[in-house]
DNA sequence: CTAATTGCAAACAGTTTGCCTCTTG
DNA sequence: CAAGAGGCAAACTGTTTGCAATTAG
């Protein structure tokens, strides 16, 4: 896994490949995302790019992150309660979700499921793991 | 897998024993669910069910299927978009969701995988697999 | 300079809540 | 008859959109 400085470059490259206008508000976002490490919500990338740019309006964090999605750069998931998260690990990992207070951390066991190429007449391209269980804190509790 | 019916007795006893009314709104709507097969939203149930009750208000379907996932009925379920969906089938089973119109069919493939009883600190109750893929239909376009 | 992007506010969709009425046990 | 459940409308939360002003290339 790259450290934040290369992958800003990389996404910079990207977005001039692609003709993308290389915004503040872009770097911000996506810098806030790679520094995240966990899964934060448009809310969440927005309460901390607004550290450094208070004018930015929570209209443009979901644009961003809608275009980033586009550009394969962050993956929209949804674990439980009602908002989308945002994982910029694009490295094939999986999930463990507090079903409790829904708290979200990455997995790196290994899960080689033998994937299917055609299951119900869909065609499979990929799949992810989801553990449900207590994180520590709630286990207290 | 019982039959409705039956799974409507149970239903019943299960509501008696906890002091819960069985009203006709929870029959129907747990009804609706158990014929549904799929992975209803609760605005789909609530169009089912307005077929017979059409006074039935939209808030009561929430209200009853939040009830129905305390008792352990039926399961909340995130796959994408913005909603939720209710599942019935209290089985081990797995998703298969498209990614393009956000279809949702269960999967019966064995997935045994080794599940850890802790990961990362947390306690390990269960998992889910979702494979992404395409649907026969969104495949042709 | 021009097309893309932003900020703002208004619009939306899904879900929840308050309150009063009705119904089940 | 009392506690619980339902109906309605208003409130809320997360997300999207239209539009005019701004900015990157």
């Amino acid at each position: 896994m790259l450290d934040v400085d290369a992958r800003l470059k990389r996404f910079i490259e990207r977005c001039k490949k692609l003709g993308l206008k290389i915004t503040p508000q872009r770097l911000a976002i996506y810098e806030a995302l790679l520094k995240a490490g966990n899964h934060p919500t448009a809310e969440e990338i927005y309460e901390e790019v607004k550290k450094k740019h208070p004018y930015i309006s929570i209209a443009t964090v979901y644009r961003a992150l809608e275009t980033f999605e586009e550009l394969g750069l962050v993956k929209k998931v949804f674990f439980s309660k009602n908002s989308a998260h945002y994982d910029v690990n694009t490295d094939e990992h999986h999930h463990i979700i507090c079903t409790r207070c829904g708290k979200v951390e990455d997995l790196n066991v290994d899960v080689s499921l033998n994937v299917p190429r055609e299951v119900n007449g869909f065609s499979v391209l990929g799949y992810s793991v989801n553990f449900q269980g207590l994180c520590p804190n709630c286990k207290s509790a």
